[in-house]
RNA sequence: GCCGCUGUGGUGGAAUCGGCAGACACAAGGGACUUAAAAUCCCUCGGACUAAACAUCCGUACCGGUUCAAGUCCGGUCAGCGGCACCA
């Protein structure tokens, strides 16, 4: 019989689907794991080759869990929300929720096409609103405790998009998604007050297991950095407060330097002489857009503010103070102590400006370049510094500071609160009322959920409003406080509210009075495995961080994280090495791979392509061995013979694979998982004979690979009920090694033969037998025999001279 | 510039704690079967030397070190990938 897996697939993919085989039960006795894959953005275009990738490997945990008896929930949903959904609409004239409802359906068919074993009776929409009424309702809850709030400032406004963009949608001075050019504009935005929670984000990696490269990454996007503040007298009597990681070079700052939005230049107004050249410097500075910025950084620019001065608090002496866009007013004070003898960037605008420059810790060549990484060399210089190593240094002038009252030690972070307004249609609404005498009013939570409204049009205005803003039946209401008319709030949330708390919504997916049951989720919680992309690392994966550490502070999770364990996935690029795209003429289209080879041979072939953490190549070649290899298997049901036990040839490789393939599984190594099998296979067809027992045992550990055809062969030799609900092997430990083996002698570190020992065998026993081998006692015959070493089961080595 | 990662046959990749480098595949070459092709099966497959095999030597980006033993550990160099980037 040939193997039909078109035929096979459908069959199983129905019975599956009919009799819901992969539901996870509600909460129970059993023990629970929870496995998590990113859900995907519907796109147009429907699914890309990659997705089976990251879907397949959590499939294969997921399965192999169930068959170890765990209650496992592996769901499945759609991020809808979004920019490509909408512009899309405006394009065609169709409604978003419409192109939304299509793109779902064909993903949803193309995902049950591969055989994953999803939870469909838990699938969400973060755009129906049963869901995102607890989006706005988390919302609502940040907006009581003060973490959500409404400032003026300068956001990143995409001049394509025509969208306020947050800094982690900022690639290089340019918009994430379309790569156009992206200014600062003042608007009143929304904001979460993230960095509230920015120590904890960083702390509470030590207890996740995370790959390194996502803790680092996240670590590194915080940018915790331990520093002083240090205030600065100035000749106007304000003080200019500066954050800096090097007090202790406070003997060597001959300037100073303020952002151009500094609020302390409007104040100083009057005593500015040549304030009219500053204000144009702070205009042209605002119509620099970030990239600009970026390229320019090689050429310090500045102007020098006249007329204010400031002192220097060690030195006594009278220092001038500079504007230029090299300090950023979203970092620190906005203003800093420029040290050009110990800072790169101060030393290349000393020298443009011709200012002082000092050195303060010896060993350097300041003549050259600013001594930076100046950590081992002794203070100069540096009055009462002078003499100490850079740490004591650090130290003591801290504490001079503090004497002083004029500063002290502090805490900053690069990481800045989340820009959460966005003027785009399709997002949650913000459930606010602006009314002029009551100020920010919430809805009640049973207004929730606040539905958008039905618009003619989806075109965001010219000035960057929300196209919302035009719906005047839906804007104007009464305040529910003081009855007056008000407005509703027009901006709508980004596309990452909706996937900040999805993984709670599917432990009680249907939950009509709260987003999840306490039940429910003391039983799911925490995921215990969360695979996903690189990409997500500082804006998804630590957005829900802290949207779940907020949940969890005010009650309604049981865990301070949502993730146990986070890995991800790499890329699959084309077949010449390439990512994949349209222009390039490399894409894969998964649904012509599943109509020539069938779903079990790609993903069995996606998991064998390499390591599952790097990026791969495809290769139209090379998935023809994996197809190459389910034919064998299928053809193997003839070798079948009866018998409840292994064979005796069979029994040792069989616990070797049992082992191997379960501890591959579970070290994310499922290529080497997959060769484990082949090499049985080999084996198996090299004796052309398989007791039942061990064929079961064989389709049991493929089972997950490869789920059609293990059922349809597990039914094949007479099983009634499903290998989906079989239980996965136990290997015995002891039965994993050969009773006799064969080792390697070496002389000299050489390979110089092979002997037969029993793996018991006593080091003196074995030491004898290498050196009666003949061409051993050839080699080191004559010589003087200095050392030798026999490692248990490995290897012997004989060191002669 | 800073942080993280990676360099292994013609290709994708194996090698658990330092212990036989190249598992498992792909491609290629040869053979069997076939009227023929496809499919399937068998053999060869890092390099040098060799008619071939045995043997020997070389070989995991490069240079050096530690060790009885290094793809693996240490120091340095080069190349590539990813992230951040005027963060004081």
């Amino acid at each position: 019989m040939k193997y039909n897996f078109e035929k096979i697939e459908k069959k199983w993919q129905e019975i599956w689907n009919k009799e819901g085989t992969f539901n996870a039960k509600k909460n129970c006795a059993l023990p629970k794991y929870y496995v998590l894959i990113e859900f995907p953005y519907p796109s147009g275009e429907g699914l890309h080759i990659g997705h089976p990738r990251p879907y397949t490997a959590m499939d294969i945990v997921a399965r192999k869990k169930r068959l170890e008896g765990y209650n496992v929930l592996y769901p499945i949903g759609w991020d809808a929300f979004g920019l490509p959904t909408e512009n899309y609409a405006m394009q065609n004239k169709i409604h978003p929720a419409v192109v939304t409802r299509d793109n779902i359906k064909r993903f949803k068919s193309q995902l049950m096409s591969l055989g994953l074993s999803f939870d469909w009776s838990r699938e969400i929409n973060t755009t129906d609103p049963s869901y995102y009424k607890w989006t706005q309702w988390i919302f609502l809850k940040m907006f009581e405790k003060g973490l959500a709030y409404k400032k003026e400032m300068a956001v990143n406004y995409c001049t394509s998009c025509k969208v306020v963009l947050a800094n982690e949608e900022v690639i290089a001075g340019s918009c994430e998604r379309c790569h156009s050019e992206v200014v600062r504009k003042i608007k009143s935005q929304w904001m979460l007050a993230i960095t509230k929670y920015a120590d904890r984000l960083i702390d509470d990696l030590d207890t996740v297991d995370y790959i390194d490269r996502v803790k680092s990454q996240q670590i590194n996007w915080i940018g915790r950095s331990y520093g002083a503040e240090i205030v600065f007298p100035t000749s106007k009597g304000d003080n200019l407060v500066v954050y800096t990681t090097r007090p202790d070079t406070i003997f060597g700052a001959t300037y100073m330097v303020i952002s151009p939005e500094h609020e302390l230049l409007e104040k100083w107004s009057d005593s500015i002489e040549n304030y009219d050249e500053i204000v144009q410097y702070r205009y042209l500075a605002s119509k620099k857009s970030d990239l600009e910025r970026t390229e320019l950084s090689k050429e310090k620019t500045g102007v020098e503010i006249l007329g204010v001065s400031a002192v220097n608090p060690a030195t006594g002496k009278k220092i001038p103070i500079f504007v230029a866009d090299y300090v950023l007013m979203g970092y620190g004070t906005g203003a800093i102590m420029a040290v050009p003898g110990h800072d790169q960037r101060d030393y290349d605008f000393a020298k443009k400006f011709s200012l002082p420059i000092i050195e303060v810790v010896e060993g350097g060549d300041i003549e050259r370049e600013a001594y930076v990484d100046c950590d081992k060399g002794l203070m100069v210089n540096s009055g009462f510094l002078n003499g100490l190593n850079v740490e004591q240094a650090k130290t003591k002038t801290v504490e001079w500071l503090m004497e002083n009252g004029i500063g002290g030690n502090k805490v900053n972070y690069k990481l800045r609160d989340w820009v959460f307004s966005r003027q785009r249609f399709w997002g949650e609404p913000i459930p606010i009322i602006i009314c002029d005498k009551c100020g920010y009013v919430p809805l009640k939570d049973s207004d929730l959920p606040l539905m958008l409204p039905e618009l003619e049009d989806y075109e965001p205005g010219h000035e960057g409003e929300s196209p919302l803003s035009r719906a005047e039946d839906w804007v104007n209401v009464s305040c529910p406080i003081c009855g007056r008319a008000a407005k509703r709030e027009t901006d709508t949330m980004p596309q990452w509210a909706g996937s900040s708390w999805y993984y709670l919504r599917y432990c009680d997916a249907g939950n009509e009075n709260f987003l999840a049951s306490k039940e429910e989720l003391d039983y799911w919680m925490a995921v215990d495995w969360y695979n996903g992309g690189m990409e997500h690392t500082t804006l998804h994966l630590l957005y829900s961080r802290f949207w779940h550490k907020f949940l969890y502070d005010i009650g309604v999770t049981s865990q301070p994280e949502p993730y146990l364990k986070r890995t991800s996935h790499g890329m699959i690029l084309g077949d010449d090495g390439q990512k994949m795209s349209k222009s390039r003429g490399n894409v894969i289209n998964p649904d012509e791979v599943v109509k020539e080879y069938g779903a079990d041979t790609l993903r069995l072939y996606e998991m064998f392509i390499g390591d599952f953490e790097k990026t791969a190549p495809w290769s139209s070649e090379s998935i023809k061995g994996c197809k190459r290899f389910l034919d064998r298997v299928f053809d193997m049901v003839g070798f079948v013979v009866d018998g409840k036990d292994y064979s005796k040839d069979l029994e040792v490789l069989f616990h070797k694979t049992v082992k191997k393939v379960g501890e591959d599984i579970e070290n994310m190594k499922f290529n080497t998982a997959i060769a484990t099998l082949m090499t049985l296979t080999n084996e198996i067809y090299a004796n052309k004979r398989l007791n039942k027992f061990e064929f079961e045992i064989f389709l049991t550990l493929l089972n997950p690979f490869a789920p059609h055809i293990t059922e349809e062969l597990w039914q094949m030799i007479g099983n009634k009920s499903m290998i989906s609900a079989a239980e996965w092997p136990k290997y015995n430990p002891e039965k994993c090694q050969e009773d006799s083996i064969e080792i390697a002698v070496q002389v000299n570190g050489k390979v110089r033969g092979r002997i037969t020992i029993d793996v018991d065998a006593e080091e003196s026993e074995v030491l004898e037998t290498a050196r009666s081998n003949q061409q051993i006692c050839e080699m080191i015959k004559g010589k003087t025999l200095i050392k030798e070493l026999y490692v248990k089961g490995k290897i012997v080595n004989f060191v002669v001279k």
